[in-house]
DNA sequence: CTTGGCACTCCAAGGTAAGGAGTGCCAGTA
DNA sequence: TACTGGCACTCCTTACCTTGGAGTGCCAAG
């Protein structure tokens, strides 16, 4: 159905128009690239891509314009990873390297993602279901009160308020803590409901009601933020995007967990980047969007993912090179703090 | 100069301005405000008005718009702060009262204030510089890693990762653990440099690069992260405020952690609400909006900031409104957890 | 000091015209 | 059969002009 030449013309058209954001018409096309047919010859090409649904026309008489499947084609045949420069991977480098905890890693990630593809970025933190348990500690904060620090393999730490229900001894919540360590100390997250089941027939009867009053707000924080946690960054860059309608609407979209959860997709099917094309995206209001995001990790172990939001209209190429580099270096850098 | 009548014209202005966003005429506002006397009249004084400057015209034979000057004598002499209605109270009590630990109080604080004032709001985590140590805990996150977590007063937990300088048994790290704790329970964080000051002292010879490192690494959270820690939401409420320019700017402005705590200013010098309007803005680039902040805390003291920034054309009495009540309640909150 | 009247200014909105980029189609050619 | 040049046509974009209306400043009179 399509040769190798409207295969080209329709790169051709995807190149020119995301590089100046108007339609593409015929003669622009054979001046810019060397075609060796004349437009005449494009035009028809152009009315077969036409016909499959390929590109379209804003209104008659104008040039083409890509569809999403215009897009999905140029992404999945078209086109491959563009690598970063190596001055850019050293910059990658000096700035994530300098970070100093979980939350520098990811605050400094979603900046520098920003930046590199000027779009908005975003990041999720690494996932609990998939972490370890590193360490549980149990420190009294106020009158009646207790607060639960769990601390996980990938730096995050998790924490929460937790009535006391009278008991306020050192003693009795030393006994937890340390209760507490050696059932959990290494266990996936996935697990603890199961690793901490029996934990309070090993403590006196007096205890026992706080043992399950921490339990069950420990369990509930573990399921209720397993991958609840997730931050954007350089909205700013949304401005300069031309959003015919609802930059508004995107913004709201953007400020809510679930939604930028779903925007993101499930964990990777496979370890290579993921693209999302304006209308494939799950929920309307991202209709002229696209997403291009990866998993990243340490080793075999995904713990999350990251990824960039910007137009439709995107340089695809420049922006999965930098969303795969980005996702590796952050892998490197969590292996090794 | 300004009598009675020229005051009231004034705040008409600035009413019919604010709801209608457009500039106001002479007979607009003996329609819709019963002045008593023609517009012929309202123009005379409009005219001294201009002259003074408190009012400008876009263009001439436009009608009025209020300068800073205006909206600043308006605030500080014509306008009262309007009280929360009692359904807008309730909805904060229950909506914040819901927080489980300080990230979710700071980050349903920021939902609140934009959705309340439908405006950009600003809030600052409490200062550690004003809170005390809790508990400090040191844990083994990896080969040769440490994690420090310092628990404040306030529930503010930082960490870091800390290189464990070759000294790895858990005796070593247990007993610089405890001697941490004896020091620095309780201890304002801005004592804490002296407080520690003799602490490698009482540590065999062979541990004391690990306290030192410790320590230096604790001293650099503390100085650097004293009073960084500041958030912002609402941004999809800047779509609505129509900025003629640089809406990008404003956007950058926001992510950048170091303005928004210029913008948000100096912790308070007067317990009440401050308002900065327009030019009065350190930072350019903020110079056609408005910032209206307050101070909130415990009991007398003041833990940090939290504000709303829109555009100088905003309703102040009921954003000033907002803004103080919701400091309130979340030092209620905090007080209470 | 206030008021009605009046001439003037200038923006905003709508309509028209010119220009231009791009298309589809067709007949001719290799 | 595939490609090409030519041509008429469409329709957006831009600029320009016109008109209507809101608002002002000034002045003379109450």
């Amino acid at each position: 159905m399509l040769d190798d030449r409207k295969l080209a013309v329709l790169r051709a058209i995807v190149e020119d128009h995301v590089s100046t954001n108007e339609p593409v018409g015929s003669k622009a096309l054979v001046d810019r690239h060397n075609l060796g047919v004349s437009s005449a010859t494009i035009r028809n090409d152009m009315a077969v891509l036409e016909d499959e649904g390929y590109i379209t026309q804003p209104h008659t008489s104008a040039g083409r314009v890509p569809t999403d499947k215009g897009y999905r084609l140029f992404v999945d045949r078209l086109s491959t990873i563009k690598p970063l420069s190596s001055a850019e991977r050293r910059a990658i480098e000096t700035f994530l390297g300098g970070a100093y905890d979980l939350d520098d890693v990811v605050g400094r990630t979603v900046r520098l993602l920003a930046q590199l593809t000027r779009q908005v970025a975003v990041v999720q933190y690494p996932s609990l279901s998939r972490s370890t348990v590193r360490h549980v500690e149990l420190v009294p904060v106020a009158e009646n009160r207790l607060l639960l620090v769990v601390i996980t393999n990938t730096g995050r730490v998790e924490q929460r308020v937790i009535d006391a229900h009278g008991v306020t001894a050192e003693e009795s919540i030393g006994r937890l803590r340390t209760l507490l360590n050696t059932c959990l100390d290494g266990c996936g997250l996935g697990d603890v409901a199961h690793a901490v089941a029996n934990l309070p027939d090993q403590l006196p009867a007096n205890e026992r009601p706080l043992a399950a009053g921490v339990l069950s707000v420990l369990l509930e924080t573990l399921v209720d933020k397993a991958d609840e946690k997730i931050v954007f960054g350089g909205a700013a860059n949304l401005a300069h995007m031309d959003f015919s309608q609802g930059l508004r609407e995107v913004l709201e979209a953007l400020e809510e967990q679930v939604v930028l959860m779903r925007l993101l997709g499930e964990a990777g099917d496979s370890s290579t980047v993921t693209v999302r094309i304006g209308t494939e995206n799950p929920d309307a209001g991202f209709r002229s969007t696209s997403v291009v995001a990866a998993d990243y990790g340490v080793g075999d172990i995904t713990l999350a993912r990251l990824g960039v939001l910007g137009p439709t209209r995107m340089d695809y190429p420049s922006t999965m090179g930098a969303v795969r580099a980005v996702a590796r270096y952050v892998g490197q850098i969590l292996a090794g703090s």
